[in-house]
Parts: C-alpha cells; sequence; structure tokens
RNA sequence: GCUCAAGUGGCGAAAUUGGUAGACGCGGCAGACUCAAAAUCUGCUGAUAGCAAUAUCUUAAGGGUUCGAGUCCCUUCUUGAGCACCA
C-alpha cells in the first residue's frame, strides 16, 4: 500500500521549494507551449469536482511538452472582481478584499494540493490594482478610439439587482444570476462597440482550432446578414424612413410597413383619428417586458398610424402600421411587409386584413423547349367527415392525381376548379376554403404529345353534400374517382405540382422559397438570388436604397452600478467636457466606502464624495461612478500571464511576440459567446493598436464537460447528498487517483457522472504500479516480449495526450501494466519509460518512484519523453478473418509474405468456411491486406 | 419553431480511411491464497439456443448504398445545447 498523504504533500513541497514549474519566460532558445485554464472566480466554497478536470487536461499536456523539450508557460490566476465579495461587503460592512483574499488563499492551497504544475510566480487577480491599472489603460485606449462612449439607449435594468445587466446575462427576462425580473429601461449608458468589430469577429473565427459548435455559437451571435436598405416616402409629407430588408426582391409584394412603436416618426405622421389608438397601443408595449413581449409572440398585434408609404418600384401607396413584432433594436426598427413571401408578415396580414400579392413563384417539373403556356388549377376537394381527399386514378395511364384542368377564357381560377370537379367527378356542393400560392410548372402531356409550362393555382374545398350530378367526360378520359386518406395521397400521388399543392394546402401560410418573380415588372422570370442583384441596381439608381450588412451583435454594455469592480477612468466636467485620466493617474484605486450599498439604484460609489468630487484645471467635476463589468479583466488576462510584474506596459511585447497566441485553452462552455467573445474582441483591438502581435488570441479551445453526481443530474443544492468534494477524494485516495479518474471516466468534452467504485478502480490501478515498483521487485530482465507492447504503449500515449484523449491513453497503460504483470517482470528501460508516460497523470507517484526506485536526485519534469520505434510496432505474421457474405466464417494466420492467391485458397480450406460455400457458386472474392479475406458466393 | 451535437452491454465507455462491435474500467460470477474475511492474483462475463464446436440476433427505430455499415445516404423518434418575432 502506498502512503498518497505522504508522498503527495512530498512532492508538492520539493516543487514549491525548489520553483521546478518556474518559467523563464525570455528564454526563447526552445519552442514555445502556452497552455492556459479559464481562470476561476474565487467562491467562498472552493474548488468543486469540476475545475480539477479541465486543469488536469492542460496540466497533462504542459507536462509532457516540458518532457518534450518545450519552455512552457502554465499559469493561474483569480478573476476576482465580482458579485459575492460585494454581497459580502455588503452584508459585512467590510472592505471586499480582505474577503477576496482569503478565498483566494483556499483556492491556491487547493489547486496545490492537486499538484498542478503552475508557475505561481505569474499569479494575477483582477482586483489587484497592479493588474486593474492595465484594465483600465486598455480602456482608455478604446476610449480615445471611439470605441468606448456613452450613449442613450434602452438597456436591461434589474431592479432587485440594482443594475444593468448586458444580453447574455439575461435569460428569458430574468437575471442569469438570480432570476429576478429584468425590464427594458432607457440609460444612459458606457457601451463598448463591439459591433465595429464583427465582421473581423466572424471572420477570425474559420482559421480557429475550436469546437465547430462554439465557433456556430459565436456566428450566430454576430448574426451577419445581408441585404438591402430601402427608402420610403410617407405620402403627402416630406418624411422619409427606411426599412433594412434581405428580400429587396420581393419588394412589389410590399403590401404595408410597420414601424416599431418607439420609431422616432410615429407621432409625427400618425392622423388625428389614429392618435389615440396609437398612444394606447405604445404605452402597452412600453410597460411588457421583453419576457412578455416573447411569450405573446404567437399572438401578433398592432394599430395602423393612419398615413401611407410610397413604394419607391411602383409608387403604390401602402398602409404604415405600428406594431412590437418590430424591434426598435434591430436593423431601421421599422420592416417592409410583404406576407406573401414572410411568416410574421403573413400571420400580420391575415390578421388584420391586409392584402396578399404573390411575387415569387416556385417552379416544379423540368422545363423543356417549345413549351405551350397556359393557366391551370389544381383542385383538392377534403371530406372532412370520413378524413378524405378527392382523387382520380388513372391507374396504369397516369396514377393517382387530384382534379385538374386549365382555365378557360374569362374565368377566375375559382369558377375553373368549380366547373372541373364537376365535370370530372360531379360534385357539386362544395365550400371554398383557401387559395393556395401559384406554382410554375413545366410537364410534357402524353395524350397531346406536347410540352407545357404553366402557372397553376392550388384550390382547396370542403365537401359540404354527398350531392352529385352528373358527370361530363371527354372520350378519352378514364379513370375512376376515388376518395383516399393522407396515408394513400402520400405513397401513391406522384406528380410533383399535386404533391406541391397538397402541401401548400396541408400548411398554408408564406411562400418562403425560391422560385421565378411574378408581378414584379423588371424581376419577372428571376429567381430570387438575381432578383435581389437587380433589384439593389436599381435602388442604387434611383436614389431610393443600397446594399447593407446588418449585425445583430449589440453594444457591449460596460458599466455596472456595483462597488466592487474596476472604476471607469474618466471625469464628468461641469462645463460638459468628459476627460479621460492620465496614464501617471492610473490606476485609480476603489475608494473604501461606509456603505458598500447603493441607494435606489444608484452607485454605490456615489457614497465616496471625496473621491467623486475632483477639479481640473480649475473645472469642477465628478468622477464616473459606475464600475467595469466583471468580464474586463477577464477579456485580457492571458497578455498579462506572459509578463506579470511590469509596470511599464500591460506585457513586454518582444515577449508577447513570442508567446502569443494560447496554444491550448481548456474552459466551460458557458463562456462561448461572453468571455470568448470579449477577449477576442480586446485582443483585436490591441492587434490593430499593434500592442499583440496576432489578431487572434486563442489558437486552440476545448471544453471540459461537466462532472455530474452518480443521479446522472448536475451537482448543486438540489442533491447535495451527490455533491463531490474533491477534499474528500485527495484525502482518502490522493490526488493522483483524482486526476487518474477523472481523466479515465470518458472523453474530455462529455458530461459524466461520477462514480465512488470506479474511482477507487483507478486508485487500484495506482496501487498496481506502485506494488510493480516497490514491492516486487519486478524491474530486471530483457522481457523481449514486451517489447511491441511495449512501443505501442509509447506510441499510442503520446499521441492520446497530444488530442487530449487521456481516457484511451489511461486504457493503454493499463493493457500495458496487465502485461508486465503477465510477464511477471520488465527491464528498466521500459520500467523507466512508463513511469514518464504516467507522470503528467499522476505526477507524485510518479516522481516517488523515479526519486527512490532509480536513486534520481533530480525531478522527472524535464526528463527526457520516451520514444517508440517504429519498426518494433511492425507484425510480421498477422490474423485476417475470412468472411462469407459479409459474414465472418473463420480466421486464419498469414505471413506478411503470402501471394493473394495462397490466401485466398487457404482461407477456402477453413473447415467452417467450407459448411458455408459448399455447393453454392463464388461470386467474387475481395483480399483486404493484412485485414480481411471476403468470398461471395450465390 | 429554427440551428447544432449526440443516442453502442447491468453501468462509464472503445472502435485511424466503411473491414473481427463492445478494448480498458466498474459491477457480477467462479477459482487460488486464508482458520475465515478483507486485500491480492487468475479465469469467465452483450442476448438467445446448445454439453460443445457453432448458429441466430444485436450499436434509438425503419429504409437505402455496398461483398461488407456503429461509421455513408434518406425518413422518424428521443435527449442535450444554443437562438428565439433579427425583417
Amino acid at each position: 500500500m502506498y502512503n498518497h498523504k505522504e508522498i503527495e504533500k512530498k512532492w508538492q513541497n520539493y516543487w514549491d521549494e525548489h520553483k521546478t514549474f518556474k518559467t523563464d519566460a525570455w528564454d526563447f532558445s526552445k519552442p514555445k507551449f502556452y497552455a492556459l485554464d479559464m481562470f476561476p472566480y474565487p467562491s467562498g466554497v472552493g474548488l468543486h469536482a469540476g475545475h480539477p478536470e479541465g486543469y488536469t487536461a492542460t496540466d497533462i499536456v504542459s507536462r509532457m511538452k516540458r518532457m518534450q523539450g518545450y519552455n512552457v508557460l502554465h499559469p493561474m490566476g483569480f478573476d476576482s472582481f465580482g458579485l459575492p465579495a460585494e454581497q459580502y461587503a455588503i452584508q459585512t460592512g467590510n472592505h471586499p478584499s480582505g474577503f477576496t483574499e482569503k478565498n483566494i488563499e483556499t483556492f491556491t492551497a487547493q489547486l496545490k494540493m492537486l499538484g498542478f504544475s503552475y508557475d505561481w510566480d505569474r499569479e494575477v487577480s483582477t482586483s489587484d490594482p497592479s493588474y486593474y491599472k492595465w484594465t483600465q489603460w486598455i480602456f482608455k485606449q478604446l476610449y480615445n478610439d471611439g470605441y468606448a462612449k456613452q450613449i442613450d439607449m434602452p438597456v436591461n435594468w434589474c431592479e432587485e439587482l440594482g443594475t444593468v445587466l448586458a444580453n447574455d446575462e439575461v435569460i428569458d427576462g430574468k437575471s442569469e444570476r438570480g432570476g429576478y425580473p429584468v425590464v427594458r429601461k432607457n440609460m444612459k449608458q458606457w457601451v463598448i462597440d463591439i459591433p465595429a468589430y464583427a465582421e473581423k469577429l466572424l471572420n477570425g473565427l474559420d482559421e480557429l482550432d475550436w469546437p465547430e459548435s462554439t465557433k456556430e455559437i459565436q456566428r450566430n451571435w454576430i448574426g451577419k446578414s445581408t441585404g438591402a436598405l430601402v427608402e420610403f416616402k410617407v405620402a403627402g409629407t416630406n418624411e422619409k424612413f427606411k426599412v433594412f430588408t434581405t428580400r429587396c426582391d420581393t419588394l412589389f409584394g410590399a403590401t404595408y410597413c410597420v414601424l416599431s412603436p418607439e420609431h422616432k416618426l410615429v407621432d409625427m405622421i400618425t392622423t388625428k383619428e389614429q392618435k389615440d389608438a396609437v398612444d394606447a397601443y405604445k404605452k402597452e408595449c412600453a410597460s411588457k417586458s421583453d419576457l412578455e413581449r416573447t411569450e405573446l409572440n404567437k399572438d401578433k398585434t398592432g394599430v395602423f398610424t393612419g398615413a401611407y408609404a410610397i413604394n419607391p418600384v411602383n409608387n403604390t401607396e401602402i398602409p404604415i402600421w405600428i406594431s412590437d413584432y418590430v424591434l426598435a433594436s434591430y436593423g431601421e426598427g421599422a420592416i417592409m411587409a410583404v406576407p406573401a413571401h414572410d411568416e410574421r408578415d403573413y400571420d400580420f396580414a391575415k390578421k388584420f386584413n391586409i392584402p396578399i400579392i404573390q411575387v415569387l413563384e416556385e417552379v416544379t417539373g423540368t422545363p423543356h423547349e417549345n413549351e405551350s403556356t397556359k393557366n391551370s388549377i389544381v383542385a383538392i376537394v377534403y371530406d372532412e367527415k370520413n378524413d378524405k381527399y378527392l382523387t382520380i386514378n388513372w391507374h396504369e395511364k397516369g396514377g393517382r392525381l387530384f382534379i385538374g384542368g386549365s382555365i378557360k377564357d374569362g374565368e377566375t381560377p375559382l369558377e375553373c376548379a368549380i366547373r372541373e370537379v364537376e365535370e370530372e367527378t360531379g360534385y357539386t356542393d362544395l365550400e371554398f376554403v383557401c387559395e393556395v400560392p401559384k406554382i410554375n410548372h413545366h410537364y410534357y402531356a402524353y395524350n397531346k404529345d406536347k410540352y407545357f409550362n404553366i402557372e397553376c393555382t392550388g384550390i382547396l374545398f370542403k365537401l359540404k353534400s354527398d350531392k352529385q350530378d352528373n358527370r361530363n367526360l371527354d372520350d378519352d378520359e378514364v379513370f375512376d374517382v376515388e376518395w383516399a386518406s393522407k396515408d394513400v395521397i402520400d405513397s401513391e400521388i406522384k406528380d410533383e405540382l399535386h404533391r406541391k399543392t397538397f402541401e401548400y394546402t396541408s400548411n398554408p401560410g408564406a411562400m418562403i422559397g425560391d422560385g421565378i418573380h411574378i408581378n414584379s415588372e423588371f424581376l419577372n422570370g428571376l429567381n430570387k438570388e438575381d432578383a435581389i442583384n437587380k433589384m439593389i441596381e436599381f435602388l442604387e439608381e434611383n436614389n431610393c436604397g443600397k446594399k447593407k450588412i446588418n449585425y445583430r451583435l449589440r453594444e457591449w454594455i460596460f458599466a455596472r452600478q456595483r462597488y466592487w469592480g474596476e472604476p471607469i477612468p474618466v471625469i464628468h466636467l461641469e462645463d460638459g467636457r468628459d476627460v479621460v485620466l492620465d496614464d501617471s493617474e492610473l490606476p485609480l484605486i476603489l475608494p473604501e466606502l461606509e456603505d458598500y450599498k447603493g441607494k435606489n439604484g444608484h452607485a454605490p460609489l456615489e457614497n465616496a464624495t471625496d473621491w467623486v468630487n475632483v477639479e481640473v484645471d480649475g473645472v469642477k467635476g465628478k468622477r464616473e461612478t459606475s464600475t467595469m463589468p466583471g468580464s474586463a479583466g477577464s477579456s485580457w488576462y492571458f497578455l498579462r500571464y506572459i509578463d506579470p510584474h511590469n509596470d511599464n506596459e500591460l506585457a513586454d511585447k518582444e515577449l508577447i511576440k513570442h508567446w502569443m497566441p494560447v496554444d491550448l485553452y481548456v474552459g466551460g462552455p458557458e463562456h462561448a459567446v461572453g468571455h470568448l467573445l470579449y477577449s477576442r474582441m480586446w485582443n483585436n483591438f490591441l492587434y490593430d493598436k499593434g500592442i499583440v502581435s496576432v489578431a487572434e488570441p486563442f489558437k486552440k479551445l476545448v471544453h471540459q464537460g461537466m462532472i455530474l453526481g452518480s443521479n446522472g443530474i448536475k451537482m448543486g443544492k438540489r442533491f447535495p447528498e451527490f455533491v463531490v468534494n474533491p477534499n474528500d477524494v485527495v484525502e482518502e485516495y490522493g490526488a493522483d487517483t483524482l486526476r487518474l479518474y477523472e481523466m479515465f471516466m470518458g472523453p474530455l468534452e462529455a458530461d459524466k457522472p461520477w462514480n465512488d467504485e470506479a474511482a477507487n478502480g483507478a486508485h487500484r490501478f495506482l496501487e498496481r504500479v506502485y506494488r510493480l515498483y516497490f514491492e516486487e521487485n519486478k524491474i530486471g530482465g530483457d522481457s523481449t516480449s514486451l517489447e511491441k507492447i511495449y512501443n505501442q504503449t509509447v506510441k499510442k500515449v503520446t499521441e492520446d495526450y497530444e488530442s487530449l484523449n487521456f481516457n484511451t491513453a489511461i486504457s493503454q497503460m493499463m493493457v500495458f501494466i496487465n502485461a508486465v504483470y503477465k510477464e511477471d517482470s520488465f527491464n528498466p528501460e521500459y520500467a523507466k519509460g512508463f513511469v514518464k508516460l504516467l507522470n503528467p497523470i499522476a505526477p507524485h507517484i510518479t516522481e516517488e518512484i523515479w526519486n527512490v526506485v532509480f536513486k534520481n536526485t533530480d525531478s522527472i519534469a524535464y526528463e527526457e519523453w520516451p520514444k517508440y520505434d517504429e519498426s518494433k510496432l511492425v507484425e510480421d505474421s498477422f490474423e485476417v478473418v475470412v468472411q462469407v457474405n459479409g459474414k465472418v466464417r473463420g480466421k486464419l494466420a498469414i505471413t506478411d509474405n503470402m501471394s493473394e492467391d495462397e490466401i485466398k485458397s487457404k482461407a477456402k480450406e477453413i473447415e467452417n468456411v467450407q459448411r458455408f460455400i459448399e455447393g453454392h457458386e463464388i461470386v467474387k472474392e475481395i483480399v483486404i491486406p493484412k485485414k480481411l479475406v471476403s468470398i461471395v458466393i450465390k
């Protein structure tokens, strides 16, 4: 039995005293490797079981890279501004820094207890003035360049928390922290103009080695959409407004416009008659929170303003409505509505009886030369009582169809449909339900030997009664009239036009897809893409619109009415000017307060009157009292680690150039759009300023999964009996076991339930290894029979560490140890090699073996990583599988120099194979070298 | 509703380009050691049938491509994540 407590303490002390993992950042003689963990918020409860997972992953890679001769930067720090420390301060009246320091101490002790190879001399914490000096300095650069600014904007205001929240801190209209209601409110706000970097942030993603899903989340969050601005004049006035649309090709189908209720123009254009209704509606919207707005999103509401807009392409006057389905914050806060080709507009138009004009029709069938054209209908008659549809069955002459026919001169589609149903089936008692979008169909008529291109209207009827008059058929119309269920229709109606029409009638609504334009003058006949381009050309020529790219990404709200954050280094002067502090005045240190709670949503810093009131060049002013959000300090910490004690700049440029980007970054997926986007923006900005050498800070990113309770549910307050505390595991089994087990549980990225028995199994493996080295004196001999498996193990473990597949690396090491047990001994070279392979995962036990068994005085940390001999991996004989018709029927041992024919005949000699091929004709024989023989019989 | 990811034994999971499905571990069963237990070591362990050799079935369900599919294609279901009136 090995004493993990003694051994782990011993080596942790050794690493501390010898500063084993101190990195000389200026040593450029070796290749660099920067392995980074997302630094924790030092809460009062200490590390949970999930923390060590990601930290162990980077630690394993760091330790291997050191042994492979890299100069490794592997730092740790603390994201120490934030709400819990602030609430502690409010409750106790003490300054939060003491609380924070104490928590950092606890965290540090716990991290050391787990044996991570951090260079502790590089520790940073974001609440340390020597750190936030540079956070303020970066803010100042953003301010000077116009990216940090104050704007009047609607914000997410949380009354309970007394602060403004960023979009990603609001979930379903409630605050992420605490779940309190959040309402929209207009306020003057500090923001960072992250949309200015939208294009760079979007393009930068392509080159990154990140999980595809995370890149996709960021792409969606940035939400680029290419479209056009179209300018509408308001009839009878000089007013104009712009709309953003991605579908300017449908402009001929615009039958109304909608302004958001907050739109500037609303009051100016509303007519007297409509004023009361508009005002009431505006009031109703203002009192709705985001939550209520989204909850009600199915049912459209809105009010007509009484005003009309002039469609610039055809000078048609169309009504202007207001509705909260149009958001003030996106695009121009106004839209043109094309109900025929937009679902939301369709719903709205249906509800308020606004006309719908189809300007795009779907194309079915295959075009052909010399087509005749005509207009047709497809009529679908539904019998509600029996849940069946009226069809005609031509049998082998043309299969099953609905009722179809050509529109005669002077006939409307509806009249035609009624006539055709009567002529072909005799049914006359029909109720018209709806007409669906027209389809442009190409087909060949056998009976007439002609190609046709038709415009076809689909019409849906309900059968009112069985009343059936005499049919009026042509001689060649030989078919049966049959009622068919939906299943029969799905399987038997093959004609594309009829299927499509049926689909349209089953879910009536807007036609969203591509097709060719109709009712659109100069766009007629064009597809969507060509029509968009042509329309943009038209708009630009006529000065009433232009191409435009819009982003969903909003400004990053950069101020909180809280105490425990970085002060914003700006003074508001009485004469209206704002000035930013001189570099020499940074850091602007947080003043101590008597009361850390702000009153009625006012920032706590307003209480520090001595600090707030200042004079600049004889002009009185007040300091900004909002502080920066938590995401400020974490947006650049990876740069500070490179040169953490530099007083003159955020980090030495030459060092940044050498060490950036981060080679491996591991952290939870919950930061996909917050921290990971903000960091990228700051780094891109600093890159543009020439301070950082690369635009993208994190080359490779991996998200660790969650460690779930043994009940398969997220650990937490809900099921406290299933919460695993890493301290307990270290106490019982040791840090090496915790590290090994968490890495063995499954793939790093997956969520995995904890299992006490399996953790014990990991400990058993370490015991097994320990005994092999210490108790049984098994080291010695030449053990050539282990040659292959040893080399395989070195190869697999090295590759798996590199690709972060730790679970399979461990499994391979277990296979190796099992083989050694069978062999009863292994030679010193393999024994040493294995200790090195295991070291990154279980550093304490392997240091102990290296020191005591192999009598080394130095740490194993910088020993050379084992190499494998490729030639030892190659087998000289193989077991080949013999398949008959794809099923394994036998196995065959072959040597390397056997010819294909030899293998084939040997395969056929196998008794069990003969049983299956006897009396059958062999159709084919396939030989895959070194893998299998496949015999195909008839 | 839309987008993405995933579904493999009793459990956690393996399976380079399509080529022996279930490596490794947990749990279970048996044996050795022991007065006994624990620990340890050794063997067996997807299901069904059979003394066995072996056969049949089996990677959420159904279909397809292929000599051969966990892997590729289509349809459906389930779970998780993200977005949610983004014009």
